[in-house]
DNA sequence: AATAAAATTTAGGCAAATCTAAAAATTAAT
DNA sequence: ATTAATTTTTAGATTTGCCTAAATTTTATT
């Protein structure tokens, strides 16, 4: 059984793995935890000893299939929780991280499900990241960066990657 | 701020409070917690330090006002938790108490009050146990314990006051 | 009331998660 | 290719929550 920490540790490596693509650092992984750079060191040290992440002292880590599992878990819990404090409680999208970050760690497998359920097996959350299903694979969305769509085209918003209140609370709602 | 385990001392403090009706002992806690008489102790010293509750060496302890509060606010959200597992996800009445466990942990006053409403503000939960208000005040539910009901009168049971699954199991649902 | 039994507290330790400061390894720069 | 800068790791402490074993205090028994 992993604990609070633990988790907290391999979401943020599995999400660093996604932006960054190469070898995840020690200092990045700090940086995202707000903690320092030792600490990292010894958690990995400890996340490695339970065959949760590859890891090469002063090389960098990577998540083992065990460790990814977990990651994705933890955030597809993270981001039901998201869209039930949205949906359903009628919580602002820019209030829902916090508490989601206390709820992704609830352990109880037939809540997640029973939870995913009730939100009607949903894809996206409320910041319109994509919702993995219970094998744990991510929907594909068929999206692109607002950046790269062409002049005087159509297109829909369906998600923002900054996620902070301050951001979010400048708008009511996406769409 | 209170951590998770200073909590649930809080909780199973006012829970022995009600049931007991005196002073209560190091070694009832230790055993309504699962843990040592040597922990508790080390325990009701910490938490005589932040004035939750009033402790005598070798008397025994009782909460402080501030004390009571917080372990009130536990026992709601356990049993809006409870409740919600219930009545919303469909879990069976023996499987909501181990997960409300973790989740009547969950900080946000916020997130208590929107449950509350979601919930359409109840006043039992599953087991027919009393839910406090935001107040923090329980409602007077008019209950006589079923061994007290008159040979061949009506009676409504309305609660049990075991919680454990195995008891619970026995029967369907309430009522 | 003296002693035995039970309850409680203290003492000393351990593991998890954190920190700062120092050491070691890697990377960059002249 | 040395040296300087950066990154990473190790070492040594601290706090929280827990344990066992020993000491102390209270309660019960004869």
């Amino acid at each position: 059984m992993l604990t609070y920490t633990e988790e907290n540790y391999l979401k943020a490596i599995f999400q660093l793995q996604e932006d960054e693509k190469g070898k995840i650092s020690t200092n990045s992984i700090a940086e995202r935890l707000s903690t320092t750079p030792a600490t990292v060191s010894d958690m990995l040290q400890k996340l490695a000893a339970k065959k949760m992440v590859n890891y090469l002292k002063y090389y960098g880590v990577s998540l083992t299939a065990g460790g990814k599992k977990k990651a994705i878990n933890v955030v597809r819990k993270h981001r039901l929780w998201e869209l039930f404090l949205y949906e359903k409680l009628e919580f602002n999208w820019d209030e829902v991280h916090e508490i989601a970050e206390q709820l992704e760690h609830i352990q109880s497998e037939t809540l997640v499900q029973k939870l995913y359920d009730f939100l009607g097996k949903p894809k996206t959350d409320p910041h319109g990241d994509p919702i993995p299903d219970e094998e744990g694979v991510f929907p594909d969305l068929n999206t692109i960066p607002l950046a790269v769509v062409a002049v005087r085209k159509d297109a829909i918003v369906i998600g923002v990657s900054d996620h902070r209140p301050d951001f979010c609370n400048t708008y009511k709602r996406l769409v």
